[in-house]
RNA sequence: GGGAGCUUAGCUCAGCUGGUUCAGAGCAUCUGCCUUACAAGCAGAGGGUCACUGGUUCGAACCCAGUAGCUCCCA
């Protein structure tokens, strides 16, 4: 059978990722084991797979295998998240496709029409995290909406309504008066719009003055509870405690003081609307302004503005600009440049209103999510997200939890006819709530009962996701949530620390009285190689499916780990994926050198030193492997082990063991190397699953049953290190660079053979790599000689010195010179160990084992000058 | 406006408690090779005033202060 020379992944990959589905590889269950837990962090079901799902799902998927590998009771729960927002406008956007507009639906009718949608759409990226390799335990997985988990929901509520922590409130909200409804700061777009400046005369009580406000709402002056100066304001002393009246409906507002008002913008009087500003609703709540609220929900004028009363707030504009100026108190009209938000989904101006809402105090459950993390029982990676993390839970704010929208769970919340409320689970209990609250209530029927129409934020049912998913709260008790929670590691994004992050700490603490993790890894944003964001508008995203096409999956998941540490963005570029499949190429023909062998029994062992070097080169990797992990360093570990396959694996290992062409190798080589091979793949496998299963199989390894798989392989553990022969091989292949850094500086084709002398200096043994280094750098024989030979090329390693005669091709004149340089150098740098040397302050100051270090450069450095020097006394004669 | 962080090779990044020849890695570049595992490759090479200016220290990419530029978060 012929092996591909490039691998051909397409297959291999449906293949195993079935294969791994059917012995239900991914499966797990409470047992004895180490449990080792991550849940998804649920994409969407609007979604479909983008690059920052890529590089999050990657790691996990990287974690969970390792873990697997290392014999742990590995569980990774799947899920997606309903998304209130994003998914109703979805649905909205496509019934309004078919002619139906949500206004003329019952919310009952609403939501059939959104879950139809949702089973159709909803797990598109599950599938497709499929295609990346994802081992997760897809018979767990989860949805935010599902009935259990919205149960959690509901009860959640309840608990902290009865606790006291979630009251009603008034809140400036972002108002789309087309859509009729709030949105969240997210799906408001802010842009640079020209506008004009309006200065206004309002005329001051009792007096013939006159202050002059600026303003780009003129229509909104109706609603002006007060005019504000800062108090260091020298020019507005003199107003201090007096009023002013709004021109056209001559209403008298109080002129006040706060340091908040910007001297130097307009005329450093702000007039302050706090029904219409979220600034001055702040600043109306500090000093205890009127509210007057001049809009209706579709953004024209009510009653209250007693004038122009039904037009739009953008007519009214133009209107009240000519009732100012005809009235005369429109001083000037200046044009200005504002940044002005409009709503994502209908491109309206997003009108700031207030409105009543739904709140969850936070307080007294950030106090042990703010410890959580102080302490480090909840590990935030990498650590400078700690400083952010304190920031925002030391200034929390309480939590806006209602959402005017249908796709939600809906609040549990019932009026009565008198406009109390009561909070409880079923329309039953409430009535039963109601009846107790007060006898008046005693003839009250369930249909004098209104439910709340909000529901909740989603971030309310993803924040129990931890615990949800093992239903934590249905069975408080139950073998899963014991055995899984809290869970090991939670892969997300910075953005979503305080959302999401935090929230579940509190959740973790509230409902379980635990955390409920312990590490938090945050990905960086993936952006282009330009450095922008990834999005649609600007097409520079690459559709993922498409690279694991173009690369194979292992290829896009080293690609897209390589540059990615903890916390960084990761500038993307296709190149990275070229590189790992490229990578798996080399593990592919790698595989292929070791499948070609004819093994002979009756030869003997002559790479013993080979097999030991790598042996401990192994090992060596190995433990810095499980540095750059146990630190998540994941780009890290995956270079170290890109390098201990590629460099020492492939470059060095195999070359020195390889048998000439055509050649059988003994035994006991081969035997060591295919271990060596199999250690190999295992170590890659978690970064490449699917090559690395697909070689595992072939029967070079021998027979293998079933359930012998790469991945629930043993990952190997740390073994012997022997460091002399780890510094005597890098010597060996200085050595070897040397010979052929001549035979290309020379121009000497790797096929002439070449003779070595060495004029050996140090205390290591050459004997027994001699092989190594004829074979490695085509050397005809090597002889130990006492002098300098002249006439040959030269280098030097430590303090041995190395002669390959070429007479007619070496030139003195250019010898005499590269040595000279290389004296200059050491020269310099003896010079600077000698000024530490002889440093008192040094002496006195520094480690005893620095300065022991220094003597031993200071030696190094004397001895090998005195060698150069030699040569250039022999070049000289 | 408040807070956090970043600036090291052409690019993306390491560089731990200041002390090895501490200035590194990968990619890219250049040179030479189709040497039967691999041109998706092999061998070799070049490349940096560690943003700038001061300070602390025997010693600074690393500590401190200031300056410039960039990024993110909160309002």
């Amino acid at each position: 059978m012929s092996i591909s020379k490039t691998y051909q992944p397409q297959e291999a990959e449906a293949k195993w990722y079935n294969y791994w589905l059917t012995n239900g590889f991914f499966k797990s269950l409470p047992d004895e084991r180490e449990p080792y837990t991550i849940v998804i962090p649920p994409p969407n079901v609007t979604g479909v797979l983008h690059m920052g799902h890529m590089l999050n799902n990657t790691i996990q998927d990287v974690l969970i295998r390792r873990a697997r590998m290392q014999g742990k009771n590995a569980c990774w729960v799947p899920g997606t998240d309903h998304a209130s927002i994003a998914t109703e406008a979805k649905v909205v956007a496509l019934l309004k496709e078919q002619g139906i507009s949500k206004k003329d639906l019952t919310r009952d009718e609403f939501l059939k029409h959104a879950w139809v949608w949702k089973e159709k759409y909803g797990g598109i990226i599950l599938e497709q995290l499929k295609k990346l390799g994802a081992s997760c335990d897809w018979d767990r997985t989860r949805f935010t909406m599902e009935d259990d988990l919205s149960d959690a929901v509901i009860d959640t509520f309840i608990h902290l309504y009865k606790k006291g922590w979630i009251y009603r409130g008034v809140r400036m909200v972002n108002w789309d008066p087309q859509g009729k409804t709030a949105v969240s700061d997210e799906e408001v777009i802010r842009k640079e719009v020209n506008q004009k400046l309006y200065y206004i005369n309002y005329p001051v009580v009792g007096e013939e003055a006159h202050v002059t406000i600026a303003t780009t709402r003129p229509e909104t002056i109706m609603a002006d509870a007060a005019v504000f100066v800062n108090p260091n304001d020298e020019r507005y002393l003199h107003l201090h405690g007096k009023s002013v009246y709004i021109p056209l409906v001559n209403r008298e507002i109080p002129i006040k003081t706060d340091e908040y008002v910007t001297m130097d913008f307009g005329t450093g009087c702000l007039k302050v609307t706090p029904a219409h500003d979220l600034n001055d609703y702040e600043l109306g709540q500090k000093h205890g302004l009127q509210v007057i609220d001049i809009l209706n929900d579709d953004g024209s004028l009510n009653d209250l503005a007693q004038i122009l009363v039904g037009e739009d707030r953008f007519a009214a504009r133009k209107k009240i600009a000519v009732l100012l100026q005809e009235a005369g108190v429109l001083e000037k009209v200046e044009e200005y440049k504002s940044q002005v938000g409009f709503s994502e989904r209908t491109d309206a101006v997003i009108e700031p209103r207030l409105s009543m809402q739904w709140f969850c105090k936070m307080d007294q459950m950030a106090k042990p999510a703010l410890a959580d993390v102080l302490n480090g029982d909840v590990k935030l990676i990498p650590e400078k997200f700690v400083n952010t993390y304190r920031h925002w839970m030391e200034n929390v704010q309480d939590w806006c939890i209602s959402r005017q929208l249908w796709w939600g769970q809906r609040i549990p919340a019932w009026y009565l006819p008198n406009g109390k409320f009561v909070v409880a689970k079923t329309a039953e209990e409430a009535l039963e709530e109601a009846k107790q609250l007060s006898p008046d209530n005693a003839q009250l029927t369930i249909a004098d009962l209104r439910q709340e129409e909000d529901v909740v934020d989603t971030w309310f049912s993803s924040w129990l996701w931890p615990i949800s998913v093992f239903n934590g709260f249905k069975n408080p008790d139950g073998a899963d949530i014991n055995y899984y929670y809290p869970t090991n590691d939670l892969v997300t994004a910075p953005e979503i620390l305080f959302f999401w992050v935090a929230r579940m700490i509190m959740a973790g603490h509230e409902f379980r009285g635990q955390k409920p993790f312990t590490n938090v890894y945050l990905t960086g944003i993936v952006r282009d190689k330009l450095g922008r964001k990834m999005s649609k508008s600007l097409g520079n995203s690459p559709d993922p499916l498409a690279l694991i096409e173009k690369f194979s999956a292992d290829g896009v998941r080293v690609g897209i780990l390589l540059s990615s540490p903890a916390g960084n963005d990761l500038m993307f570029d296709d190149s990275y994926c070229e590189q790992g499949r490229n990578f798996a190429n080399k593990v592919l023909n790698a595989f292929r050198l070791l499948k070609g062998w004819e093994v002979d029994e009756s030869l003997e062992n002559t790479n013993q030193v080979a097999i030991d070097w790598f042996a401990s080169r192994f090992n060596e990797a190995l433990k810095e492997i499980e540095e750059n992990f146990s630190q998540y360093r994941l780009s890290e570990a995956l270079m170290a082990t890109y390098k201990l396959v590629w460099d020492d694996f492939c470059a060095w290992y195999l070359e020195m063991i390889k048998p000439a062409y055509q050649q059988p190798i003994d035994s006991a080589t081969y035997k060591a190397t295919i271990t060596f091979f199999e250690d190999v793949l295992k170590l890659l496998h978690p970064f490449m699953p699917f090559i690395t299963e697909e070689l595992w199989h072939d029967e070079i390894f021998g027979m293998r049953n079933e359930r012998d798989c790469c991945i629930v392989a043993k990952m190997p553990v740390v073994g012997q290190i022997n460091p002399q022969v780890l510094i005597e091989v890098e010597a060996v292949k200085q050595i070897i660079s040397g010979i052929r850094n001549i035979r290309n500086s020379k121009q000497i084709s790797p096929k002439e053979v070449l003779q070595l002398s060495l004029k050996a200096n140090s205390a290591v043994n050459y004997t027994a790599y001699l092989p190594m280094v004829i074979k490695l750098g085509n050397i005809g024989t090597i002889d130990f000689v006492n002098e300098q030979v002249s006439g040959a090329a030269s280098f030097m390693v430590l303090t041995d010195e190395f002669y390959i005669p070429l007479a007619e091709n070496i030139d003195p004149v250019a010898e005499t010179e590269r040595l000279q340089k290389e004296m200059e150098y050491l020269n310099g740098f003896l010079k600077s160990v000698n000024a530490k040397l002889g440093n008192e302050r040094f002496m006195q100051n520094a480690k005893p084992d620095i300065i022991e270090n220094e003597q031993k450069k200071r030696a190094d450095a004397e001895a090998k000058l005195k060698l150069i020097q030699d040569s250039l006394t022999a070049l000289a004669g």
